[in-house]
DNA sequence: AACTATTTATAAGA
DNA sequence: TTCTTATAAATAGTT
């Protein structure tokens, strides 16, 4: 719908992406919107950016109720398990506890995304700075260990491809071979076009550098507790 | 979009109701799947017929990831206080329920402590690094608040000791004056012992404003909320 | 399920 | 970002 038609696949200029996304967004909430409105559906949509930005819907009921939906629709009976290891005793207390429990881990989990830091103390930051380097150091390595099996394999497939292309490109010029003798025989051309076995060489061995380059940060900035803030030295 | 205009509201023939959510439903899932791949987004999407169908669409990585990506964002109001709206309904349901957000959670965790990254996609795990950093930002700048404002404290205690201890000085030489008169009055000597005037001297008058000496070695002991730690210093 | 007159969504341009 | 506009797509009502 617009200018001009459109292929289903990424597209490729980052502003270009970014606009269509926030227009089609908005399309996509609007519909989900609808649908739900005229057709007494319940809908819950979840839309992440490339950049990792949230957008989501529901409808009339709040998200957490249809995933919960979901989740009962999807997999309900799954954890029947090992419930009755205290018959009836202490449900209460069971419950109790897994609420405390609960209550705690997501503390935990606001306080790694940077968010209720008020009630921290000082070593309790400090703590907390070191434990999210480490997790971040973590996540890189293991970020640039996928990278760099996702490059491996394509550089394996690209050597297939390669041998492949070259086991063709001898195909061929044994039919040229046998063509020039012909042509020999009977003095016309029609051998093959050498451009034209280039363009058998089938693309692909170039997207396995493409995750390569933005990726990668640069480490300017310093651990900040191996930095004592200018405001420290002059009081 | 069609042959006449529609107005934002249930449609409440039954049949055409249906038929409009089978026809719009597939728009959804196809714009869904369209957004996706043109912008490089990731997308969750739930669709729940009135009769309690369930249709889903969710981008490459799995529903259950997306959720997850999800629960990550918004855990919110994960309000587990008022949650017995069934009293004594099934027990066994809401225990599941609660072990299965419980699990969500614990590996929601795990992640952030950049454990168990097995699992992660690419994508994910710049996501993951990318909410780090973020994490890391704000626990750093709110570490420097605290810094900051433990300091700015101290200085306020320090200004006010300074004061005292000026104050204090001055009604010690005024003694010292007193008892100097009495002494040349009558020249036996029942004053103090001028040893004891300086044990008056309540610690850190030569802190006061005679910074001239050689007073440069750190007070033994101050307060200890007025001490900077060790590790703030040496990291 | 197909058709088609219309309405909507949106790609490109400003 | 927002608006405009030409055009592609979606779809309401019909067959």
């Amino acid at each position: 719908m617009g200018r001009g038609r459109v292929q289903l696949k990424r597209i490729e200029n980052k502003i270009n992406r970014q606009v269509t996304f926030s227009k089609r967004r908005s399309g996509l909430l609007k519909k989900a919107n609808e649908i739900s409105v005229l057709c007494d559906a319940e809908v819950g949509l979840i839309v992440f950016s490339t950049k990792g930005k949230l957008s989501e819907y529901s409808s009339d009921s709040c998200m957490e109720r249809i995933l919960e939906r979901y989740e009962r629709y999807s997999y309900s009976e799954r954890q029947l398990d090992g419930n009755d290891h205290e018959p009836n005793g202490n449900w209460t207390l069971q419950h109790a506890k897994l609420k405390a429990r609960m209550e705690v881990l997501q503390r935990n989990q606001r306080n790694f995304m940077g968010e209720d830091l008020d009630g921290l103390s000082l070593k309790e930051l400090q703590n907390l700075e070191r434990q999210l380097e480490s997790a971040l150091k973590h996540v890189r390595s293991r970020k640039n260990q996928v990278m760099y099996e996702s490059i491996s394999e394509l550089q394996k497939k690209d050597k297939a491809l390669q041998e492949q292309n070259n086991l063709l490109a001898k195909k061929v010029k044994e039919s040229e071979k046998l063509l020039a003798q012909e042509a020999h025989e009977e003095p016309q051309n029609h051998g093959m076009d050498p451009q034209l076995l280039q363009s058998l060489n089938i693309g692909g061995s170039d997207q396995a550098g493409e995750n390569t380059g933005d990726n990668e940060r640069p480490p300017p900035q310093r651990p900040a507790n191996t930095q004592i803030p200018s405001w420290m030295l002059n009081p």
